[in-house]
DNA sequence: AGCAATTATTTGTGATCACAAACTCCCATC
DNA sequence: GATGGGAGTTTGTGATCACAAATAATTGCT
C-alpha cells in the first residue's frame, strides 16, 4: 500500500530476501551484531521495514534476539548442531519420501543436472556457488511433494546451519566432504521410486555430509567475529515463554 | 528500552503472547481477518508494536498474509492437515526420543498427574481446559530432551493447528476422540525408558487423535467465518520466492 | 599502567503522521 | 433483482520523532 508503485513489493519484504540470501550464502558471520539502523543506512531506507524484516527472521530463528533487544548472528555449539542435523534428517527425509508420487523424469533429469554443477564448483573451489547449488539440489526435490507445511520447516532449520558452514565448508573441508556421491544415491532411489531407499539416502546424506563435522574443530576463533561473544549461545529469547 | 519499568518487557512481546495464546486456545476463527488496528484499539496501544506481534505470528505460520498484506487466521485443507499430521509426527517422535534419557520418576508423576486433568476436562466437557492440559501434557515431554531447535518447530506446528482443533474438538468429538489412552501408552513406555514404544505411542497418539478426523466431515461453515474466504486457503505468502 | 566512574553516543521501542491501495457501502443502470 | 461503478472509509506501509536503556568512549583516580 505505501509502495509507490503497483508491482512493487513491500520494502519489508525486499529486505527480508536480501537478508535471508545473505545469510544462507554464508555472508553472515556467527556472533556478529545486527543493528536496525546499521543495515537502514546501508540500504538507504527507513528503521522501520529493517526492523520487520530482522524480526521476521527472528522468528524464523535464523537470527537471535538478546535480552536486550539486540539482533545479532546465533553461534553454534555442539548440541544445537546436533540437534538441527536431527531435525534435518526427521523433516527431509519425510519431504523427500512425500515427493516421490510426483517424481517424473524431468525432475530426475534436472537434479542429475544440478549434482554436476555441484561437482563443477567443488572443483572450483567455489564456496559460494556450492552452497547456491547444492541448497537448490535440495530444495528441488523437497519442492516436489512438499506443500506449504513442511518447506517453512525445512528453510528455518537451513537458515540456522548456514551461518555455520562458513567455517566448515571452507577450504579442505570442500573437496573432503563432498556429498556428491550420496546425491548420486539420491537420484538413483528416485530412478527406481523407492521411497525407503531414499529416505536413507537423504539421511546418510545429511548425517556425513553435516554431522561428520560435529566432532571437528569447528570452533575455532575466527577474526571477523572479534567484540562478539563467543562463550557460547546467548539466544536469551525473551519471548519464549 | 522504550519500556516504562526495567522489569517490564516489550509491548511487542506481551501483544505476540496474548494472540500466541488465543490461537492456541482456540479463540481464533479460521477465516476470520485481523487488523492492526482493531487490536491496536483493543489493548490501548499503537499500531507499531502490534504489527510486529502480527508479522511474528505470520512467520510462525500461525497466521496468514494475503496478497494485500491482510492478516487473517488460516482455513485448514485436508491436503494441510494431512501434512501437519506428518510433521508432528516426525517431529514429536523424534523430540520424545530423545527425551528418554532425561526422564525422570518426577517427570512421569507430572505426566500422570497432567493426564488425569486431562480426563477430568473431557469428563467436564471444558473444551479449552481440555486444550490446556493436552497441550501441557505433551510439551512437558518434549521439553525433557528438545533445545531449542526441536521445541520451536513443534510449537509452529502447533499454531497452525490449533485454530481448526476449534471445530473439531467440540461436542461429541471431545468424548469420542480421547486421546487418554494413548497417553496411557507414553507413560507406559517412559516408565520403561523405551524410546521405540515411546515412538510408536506418540505417533498412534497423532495418528489416532488428529489424523482420524481427516476424513469426518469437518469442513462445515461455520457463523464467524462470514465474509471470509472458505473456498479455501489464501496463504498467497509474498515472500516464498 | 590499571581500573572504576562518568559522559557521550548508539540503539531499540513505541507513538504519530502522511500516503496510497484496498475494501465497503450505496446507488444507478440494465 | 442482480450487476457494475464511484464516493467514503478502512487499512497497511514507511518515515520521522522522542525517549530511555544499553553500549562505547573518556576522564579521573589510585
Amino acid at each position: 500500500m505505501g509502495s509507490s508503485r503497483p508491482g512493487t513489493q513491500s520494502l519489508q519484504s525486499r529486505t527480508y530476501r536480501a537478508l535471508r540470501r545473505s545469510i544462507l550464502d554464508g555472508d553472515f558471520v556467527p556472533g556478529r551484531a545486527v543493528t536496525i539502523r546499521g543495515i537502514a543506512e546501508d540500504l538507504g531506507i527507513s528503521p522501520t521495514p529493517v526492523r520487520e524484516a530482522l524480526r521476521r527472521l527472528v522468528a524464523e530463528r535464523a537470527l537471535t534476539l538478546s535480552a536486550t533487544g539486540r539482533v545479532s548472528v546465533p553461534v553454534m555449539t555442539r548440541e544445537k548442531l546436533a540437534e538441527l542435523v536431527n531435525a534435518r534428517i526427521c523433516l527431509e527425509r519425510q519431504a523427500a519420501i512425500d515427493a516421490v508420487p510426483g517424481i517424473t523424469d524431468r525432475v530426475v533429469t534436472r537434479l542429475v543436472r544440478l549434482n554436476r554443477a555441484i561437482d563443477r564448483a567443488i572443483e572450483a573451489g567455489d564456496h559460494r556457488r556450492y552452497l547456491v547449488t547444492h541448497r537448490d539440489f535440495h530444495f528441488t526435490l523437497y519442492r516436489v511433494g512438499g506443500g506449504e507445511v513442511f518447506l517453512p520447516l525445512i528453510e528455518s532449520v537451513w537458515l540456522q546451519i548456514s551461518p555455520f558452514l562458513r567455517y566448515t565448508l571452507s577450504g579442505e573441508h570442500l573437496s573432503r566432504y563432498s556429498t556428491s556421491d550420496r546425491h548420486v544415491e539420491i537420484i538413483e532411489a528416485l530412478e527406481r521410486r523407492d521411497a525407503t531407499a531414499l529416505g536413507f539416502a537423504v539421511e546418510a546424506d545429511i548425517r556425513h555430509g553435516i554431522g561428520a563435522l560435529i566432532e571437528s574443530d569447528w570452533n575455532r576463533p575466527d577474526d571477523a567475529a572479534a567484540g562478539a561473544d563467543t562463550a557460547g549461545i546467548r539466544t536469551a529469547d525473551r519471548d519464549s515463554g
